[in-house]
Formats: C-alpha cells, structure tokens, sequence
DNA sequence: ACGGTTGTAACC
DNA sequence: TGGTTACAA
C-alpha cells in the first residue's frame, strides 16, 4: 500500500458553486409557468427539434439528456416544456445567461476571493472567512442552525438507519472536538449555505456546492448531490472517496487523457492511480501531466482561486453543418459580419461597463475538402491587433479570413477554378476577442485629451501626432504586420446550398461586388491611417465631439459597408451565382497586384518581416510614407494602421502634457491586478439584475 | 457530416 | 508569440 508522501490537506476552505441546469432556470424564472415541468433549453428547431443544450430535473428523471434533439426529448418525455435559445443575426444569442450569470458571481463574490470558472460556476476561497467565523462565531457555540446548513452533506459521516440525518450532520457541524481543519471546513459550509440562500432569494435560482479543502474536490462534491445540496469533503473522507471514484469523472480526465489512463494503465478509479510511481507516471505524460496525476490521486490539488469575475476573452461563432456548409465568399462575408457585430456589441458593452480594452482579434474557421478526412483541421486561426468600431472588425476578421483560406488552399495545393468545386465548405466561423485588459482609472481624461486634438488634428506640433511621428518611424516592420490579401486566389465560389438563410440574397449582386471591389481599390492605393492608441471609436464616447466626428466617420464608412449597400436594394432579387463572385475576385486579384501591398504595421514590431500573414510578394510599407493628415480622412480606408501600445517607445511619455503623463504611462504598462469589485464601483453595471424577468 | 456555442489552458 | 489542441459546460 503506497504511502502518500505528502501533506494532503492545505489547510484552506475552498468552494465550487454550480449552477443547476441554469439555462433551464433562466427560462423558468422569465416564465414561471414552467417552474416544476419537464423543461429543457433547445437551440435551433429546425433540425430534428433542435439539440438541447440544459435539461431540468424532472426532465432528466424521464430519461431526458442532454445530448438529445428536440424530438428524441419529446420522444422520451412528452410533457417535455421545449423552451428556444433567443436568436440574434441568425445565430444562437447567449447573452441573456451571461447576465444572469454575473448576477450570481456578483453575490456570491461578497465573501471571499471568487473565481468566475464559468458562465454558471463560481470558485471561492473561503478561507479567510472561515478563520473569521471561527474566532468570532464558532459553530459550537450555536444554539440554532440554518436548515439549509444542516441539509448539508458531509462525506464519511456514519449515519445509521435509526438516526436522524439532519441532527447528525448538526452534531458534526458543531462538534467541539473537530480538528481545527473540520470545524472551518464546518464554518465554510455556514457561509456556503448563506451565500446560496442569498443566490436563491435575489435571483431565484438554486445552486449546488462543494466545501473541500482544494479546488479539486471542490469541484468534485458539488456534483455529488444536486440539485440544491451542498457537500463537504473532509479531509478524513478523502482517500476513501477517491479510492472508487471513476477516473473519467475527474475534471480534466474525461477526455483522451482519461481513456489513456483507462487504456494504457488499466486504470479506472482514481484510487487506481496510486500504484504508479509519479516518475512513472512523469515517463508517460510528462513531467507536469505525471506530477498532477500523482497528486490528484492523493487528493492534491494546489490550484489557487483566481480573483477574477469577468471572462477573459469575448467570442461569437456558428457552425455550418452538413449541406449548410458556406461554400461561396460572400456568405462568409456575410456570416462573418454578423459574428463581428455580435462581438463588437459585447466588446462595447465591456467597455462601457467595465473599463477594459481588448488587444487580440482572433478568426477561426472550420472547412472541409471531400476526399480529405482531416482537412477539417486544417484550416488555420489567425489574430491581429483588435480596432474597435463594428466596421473595423468585420473588415479585419474578413482579412484574416482572407490570410486562413489561403493557407488552407495551399495546404491542398488547390490551384483549380472553383467552378468546379463541389467539394469543400466552411463549416465553421467564428471571431473572437481576447487580451482584455482594464483601462487604467483616470483614463478619461486622457480620451478627453485626445478629443480636444484629434477632431481638428491635421496641425502637427500637437502631442498626439508626436506620438504618432515619434512611434512609426521607429517601427521595424514587425510580426504583427498583416493585412493580406490572397493574392494567388483565381477561385470562384458557386452559392452552397443553404447557409444564407435570412437577409442577404443580394450578396452576389455585380453592383454590390463593384461597390466592394472599390473599397479594396482604394484599400490598396491610400496611404493608410494613423490611429490613436486604442482607437478613435472608442475615445469618442466620452466626449461629445469626438462623437460627432465618430458618427461622420461611421457613416462614411458604412457607405462601402456591405450592411449599407444591401439596405440599398430592393429585396427579392435571387443572387447571380458564380459570375459575380469571379468578377469580385478579379477585382480583388487586380487591386492586390496593382499594388503590391496592403498592410498593417504595428508600431514597434520586434520581429522582422517573418510574419505568418505576410508571403514573400507582399511588401511591407515603410511607417514613414504614412501620411498623417490622413487621420482625418477616409476611415473606411484605415485598416492599415494601428499599433500595439506595448511596443510603442515609453519616452514619448515626455512629450505629452504633465498632467496626463502617468495616466499614459498606465497604458504602456497594463497592470494585471486582480479584478476587484466593490459595491458602488462602475464595474458593479456590469452585473445589473436582469430587467427582463 | 448534426452536440452548439463559448470559454480556458497547456503546449510548442 | 501565435497557433493548435484539448477540455469542459
């Protein structure tokens, strides 16, 4: 019998609170009818009823699972309540269980440090609320005891037929002879306790919840009893816990990690795994996977909770399954668009709510090519610097887009007419926002300082073209150089059967591509724009003239947006089919070689022309040919430049006004701080109750 | 090629 | 880094 060799207790009181069936519950609470029922959560009707993505406890006694259509679900249970996901541009639209989801993370971050783990988990580290309570409000010392504290569940605790359940887990509660560990595990239970009634009654929802001393068998007793338990892992009671626990249960062990394990070691508990030394185990999966496994197995887990109750990245995406594969570029381009308008509302509205920024633009599509089971694979993602502003992004991500099918088609050496093809889609899309930092306090003031220049801007003595003059010229041209057009496309598209199924039958209109082949003219003959740290977009909302030049530039810049040009036409007319799209290529192919390059440098670029995006014909333009009166001018042309704030020189620093020099230098430098709420700060917006219930 | 969408993390 | 892959809910 191998000996653990190391403490296995940490001495914290961690918790993981859960959701139960949450999108369910969302549903039920806007439609309190449905409470009780059979319910489940169902996007996309259309086919076979649609596939369920939440399942309600009655439901799941009948049967019900969650990997169910629609039809399978009414099959099993026909009383079955089948409520949609909201639809927005023709997609699956989540946001009304993202605010429901800070609305709990907002509560249930009043005690502790939380962890927002996921759109309806939450991680806390109870510890020092636990100590607290202790030294001021032992639970020995109670006379009475929550009801729902002593529904708890407490592992390994011996309750024998005659006794009652509830007083023996109050027994254990406030034993006065519990080790120093169990009683604040103990008090963590009265505080999980509270924080769910507390969930409960200013949400209406119900939550599970784990008490353990790590995150690991946090996360673990909280699904042990659901819905509306909480459990507590004692120390005492871990071994033998994980002694017969399914290996493919653990978190993180339900992939192919897990089915290794089971094949390879013939393992399927966690108590399983102790025979296996951790250089044994370091031999077959690495040094960190071997340690990790060798310590899970004892009940180990170090993982600290991470202050964090705002998600990391923003994404929106669709799949295309089957015959709905997008097979031409202009219901990519369409799908695309939708996605960025998804994604630019919700980067605004982190914005406005919570002071962050995002850096990192990323496009992922899926394709296949029929004769290639792994081209599925193969289509590449790829990122550049994020500009706010709808149009921006649709125009970037179509870009990157641009970048990934041109390596996808090289990987097949695709060099056919595409009149021919009937043989590859894109299956999936979807855009995505990530590096979100905080904007610094005080900010303001800095967008402020830039509306008063930027609007009139052309005079270049002022302190923001400075930045600009002093930056790009200093620029190597560097790896987040991009902005490629697919200069060795002679495709055509013919339309896929489906995909486009509301709105855009005109995308293949010759005026339209015409309007479209303009932009990409006048993309690739402009001198390209400057633009102010962050972006002009968002610095106008603070400042109404900003705003106003913001609308002027918007409007121009929708005027060869593809929205604008299809709310010019009368609807009905049936898209022409390939002819168009060959012309639209044409064009595109010609504005590309009429001159030679298109590009984005970011300022200050560490690395020289290796970039991904750039092929060895593209040429990189010198920052210095930049004109920068061209700041005020033909956004819709500006694509081609922005910079990173990171790479910019900080001594430029000196040359902006006192007052606003240590704001600026914040921006150099992004902090990363632990994301702390305090009522009444701005960030507490960012989770106001839902106004729709 | 019907379990969709969204998000995190490790690894190279 | 960016990009891929895996995992989870």
């Amino acid at each position: 019998m191998p000996v653990a060799r190391r403490e296995t207790c940490d001495g914290r009181v961690i918790a993981h609170v859960d959701m139960d069936c949450f999108y369910v519950q969302v549903e039920q609470r806007k439609q309190p009818c449905l409470r009780g029922l059979p319910t489940a959560v169902v996007q996309y009707n259309s086919y076979k009823g649609g596939g369920l993505i939440a399942v309600s406890y009655e439901a799941r006694k009948c049967g019900v699972k969650r990997s169910m259509r629609g039809d399978e679900a009414k099959e099993a249970c026909p009383q079955i309540q089948l409520v949609q996901v909201p639809v927005a541009r023709g997609k699956a639209n989540l946001n009304t269980y993202r605010n429901a989801g800070s609305e709990v993370v907002t509560i249930l971050s009043r005690k502790g440090r939380c962890e927002r783990a996921s759109i309806d988990e939450v991680y806390l580290d109870l510890t020092d609320a636990a100590q607290t309570m202790l030294m001021e409000t032992p639970p020995e010392s109670m006379e009475h005891v929550e009801e729902e504290v002593i529904r708890s569940h407490v592992l390994g605790l011996q309750v024998k037929d005659g006794d009652d359940a509830k007083e023996e887990v109050r027994k254990w509660l406030c034993r006065s002879d519990a080790s120093y560990q169990e009683k604040l595990l103990a008090c963590g239970a009265f505080i999980v306790a509270d924080l769910r009634m507390q969930v409960l009654k200013e949400t209406e929802f119900t939550c599970s919840a784990g008490i353990a001393h790590n995150k690991m068998l946090a996360k673990l007793a909280s699904a042990m009893n659901k819905p509306a338990q909480q459990t507590v892992v004692p120390h005492s009671s871990v071994e033998g816990l994980l002694e017969s626990f399914p290996i493919k249960k653990m978190k993180q062990l339900g992939g192919k990690l897990g089915t290794s394990l089971q094949s390879d070691l013939g393992i399927n508990t966690v108590g399983d795994l102790l025979q296996f030394s951790e250089e044994k185990l370091q031999q077959r999966y690495g040094i960190n996977t071997g340690t990790w496994l060798w310590n899970i197995a004892r009940g180990i887990s170090g993982e600290e909770v991470e202050g964090r109750l705002l998600p990391k990245s923003h994404g929106s995406g669709k799949t295309f399954p089957g015959p709905q594969a997008l097979k031409t570029f202009a219901s990519v381009q369409h799908w695309l668009n939708e996605l960025c308008e998804e994604l630019s509302e919700r980067l605004e509205s982190d914005m406005d709510q919570n002071k962050r920024i995002a850096h990192t633009l990323t496009m992922h599509a899926r394709a296949y090519k029929r004769g290639d089971l792994d081209s599925h694979k193969k289509f590449p993602s790829k990122s550049c610097s994020l500009r706010y502003g709808t149009t921006k992004i649709q125009e970037d991500a179509l870009t990157l887009f641009h970048a990934g099918l041109r390596d996808f088609l090289g990987v097949f050496n695709f060099k056919t007419h595409s009149s021919e093809n009937n043989n590859w889609g894109i299956t999936a899309l979807s855009v995505s926002a990530s590096k979100i930092v905080p904007i610094p306090s005080g900010t303001h003031s800095i967008a402020k300082y830039f509306s008063e220049r930027l609007p009139s801007g052309s005079s270049s003595n002022q302190p923001v073209d400075n930045v600009i003059d002093e930056v790009a010229p200093s620029s190597p041209p560097g790896e987040n150089c991009w902005e490629v057009i697919p200069n060795e496309l002679q495709l055509e598209y013919p339309e896929e059967d489906t995909g486009m199924n509301h709105s855009n039958a005109c995308l293949d209109q010759p005026d339209l591509l015409c309007n479209l082949s303009e932009k990409v003219d006048g993309l690739t003959e402009e001198p390209s724009l400057v633009a102010p740290p962050g972006n002009e977009e968002r610095m106008a909302q603070s400042e109404p003239s900003r705003d106003i030049l913001t609308k002027e530039l918007r409007h121009a810049s929708d005027t060869y947006s593809l929205k604008a040009v299809e709310k010019k036409k009368t609807a009905g007319k049936k898209p022409q089919g390939s002819c168009s799209i060959t012309k639209f290529f044409n064009n595109y192919h010609n504005a590309q070689s009429s001159f030679e390059q298109k590009n984005v440098t970011n300022a200050q670029g560490s690395h020289s022309a290796s970039s991904s995006y750039l092929s060895n014909n593209q040429v990189e333009m010198p920052p210095q040919e930049v004109d920068k009166n061209s700041i005020d001018c033909m956004p819709q042309r500006s694509q081609a430049w922005s910079y990173n704030i990171d790479e910019i020189d900080p001594s430029i620093i000196d040359e902006l006004p006192p007052e606003i020099q240590d704001e600026f230098r914040t921006w150099f430098r992004p902090r990363k701080r632990p994301h702390v709420v305090r009522r009444g700060s701005n960030i507490t917006q960012y989770f106001r109750p839902d106004k729709s219930r």
